[in-house]
DNA sequence: CTAACTACCTGAACGC
DNA sequence: TGCGTTCAGGTAGTTA
C-alpha cells in the first residue's frame, strides 16, 4: 500500500515543476527495504550489459557484474544485495545520501552526483550519491569478507534470528552504552541514529545506560521491532526532509517521537525533549521518561 | 574489548 | 551580501 505520508513528503520537497525522485537521505533498514521493494520487480531477470563507476568514487571494480543476470534483490541490515547469476552479488551501501534510480522513471535524468551506472538490457540504473559515503562492490556470492561491517552483521531485527534471550545476554555482557551498542550493528542489524533514538524512547531506556537488565532488554527488543516495522509500513519516510523544506512541523506529528524534536514536549510525559551527544552522535531523548 | 578520535564528503542552516 | 562555522551521520581506520 502506498504511503500517503511518503508520497506527500516526496512531492512537497521538490521544487515546483521538477521531476519527482525516490525518497533519499539517511537510509537505515526501513529506507533500504523500501528501495529493495521498489527495485526488485524492475531488476529481476535483467542482464547487466555494462557497468561504470566514476573515477572519483572509491568503489570496487564493477566489471565482474557485466554479462550477468539479476536473480534476486535482497537486503541485510542497511545493505542491498543484488544477486547476479547465483555466483556473484552486487553489494550496495547507500551511506548517508546514496540512492538508486532508474533512468526515466519519475522523470529521473542523471546529474552531477551520479557516481556509477549499470547499463541493463532495458535501461540504466544510476547510483546517485551527493556526499559519496556510499559504496558499491561486486563480490563472489556470499563472500563478504571485504566488507567488514557486513561480515559481522547481527541478526535481522524482524526475523526469528533476532532472539530476545540472546539479545539480553549480549546487552548484559557489553560494557558499551546502549545506544552505541545498537549502532555497532553486531547485536542487531539495520538500526541507525534515527531509529535507535526512537526505539530507546519507546522502551524508556536512557541512551547512555550501561546496565540494561533482562526486562529492559526485552522492552528494547520489542521496541526495535515495532519501530522498524512501522517505518517500513510508511516506506521508511522520515520527516526531516519535509520539515527542512517546509519549515513547519506539518500535520504528520505521529511518526517520530524524539528524532528532530529536541525542545518539544515528550508525547508521554510532556517534559521537553533534550538533545545530547552519545558516542559522537546527536541524540534526542526524554530526560524524564528515559532515566538512568 | 572499548573509547576516543579522524577521515571521508557536500549542502543546508546559521551567525555575524 | 558574503563569508565562515556547524551540523548531518554511516563506515573505516588508527591509537591508547
Amino acid at each position: 500500500m502506498v504511503s500517503l505520508i511518503g508520497t506527500l513528503a516526496r512531492v512537497l520537497k521538490e521544487p515546483v515543476g521538477s521531476p519527482r525522485h525516490h525518497a533519499n537521505g539517511m537510509p537505515e533498514l526501513p529506507e533500504v527495504e523500501s528501495v529493495r521493494r521498489q527495485l526488485r520487480p524492475r531488476l529481476v531477470g535483467r542482464r547487466v550489459v555494462a557497468a561504470t563507476a566514476h573515477p572519483q568514487a572509491r568503489m570496487g571494480p564493477l566489471e565482474p557484474a557485466v554479462g550477468r543476470v539479476v536473480g534476486e534483490v535482497a537486503r541485510r541490515g542497511k545493505y542491498l544485495l543484488i544477486d547476479l547469476d547465483g555466483t556473484h552479488e552486487l553489494v550496495v551501501n547507500l551511506g548517508m545520501t546514496g540512492s538508486l534510480r532508474l533512468r526515466g522513471q519519475d522523470g529521473w535524468q542523471p546529474d552531477a552526483y551520479v557516481r556509477a551506472t549499470l547499463t541493463l538490457d532495458d535501461g540504466e540504473l544510476d547510483f546517485r550519491d551527493v556526499r559519496r559515503f556510499g559504496r558499491l562492490a561486486v563480490v563472489t556470492a556470499g563472500d563478504h569478507a571485504s566488507i567488514p561491517m557486513l561480515a559481522q552483521l547481527g541478526p535481522e531485527p524482524l526475523s526469528a534470528e533476532f532472539d530476545v534471550a540472546v539479545f539480553a545476554a549480549r546487552l548484559a555482557r557489553t560494557r558499551m552504552a546502549v545506544k552505541p551498542f545498537l549502532l555497532a550493528q553486531r547485536a542487531v542489524a539495520g538500526v541507525g541514529n534515527i531509529y535507535a533514538d526512537e526505539a530507546l524512547w519507546a522502551a524508556r531506556i536512557n541512551p547512555k545506560a550501561r546496565r540494561v537488565g533482562r526486562e529492559r532488554a526485552a522492552r528494547l527488543h520489542g521496541a526495535i521491532r515495532a519501530v522498524l516495522a512501522e517505518a517500513i509500513e510508511r516506506e521508511g519516510t522520515t520527516f526531516r526532509d519535509y520539515q527542512m523544506v517546509n519549515g513547519q512541523p506539518g500535520g504528520f506529528g505521529d511518526a517520530l517521537a524524539v528524532y528532530g524534536r529536541a525542545g518539544r514536549a515528550c508525547r508521554r510525559c510532556a517534559q521537553p525533549l533534550r538533545k545530547i551527544e552519545v558516542g559522537g552522535r546527536g541524540t534526542t531523548y526524554c530526560p524524564s521518561c528515559q532515566r538512568r
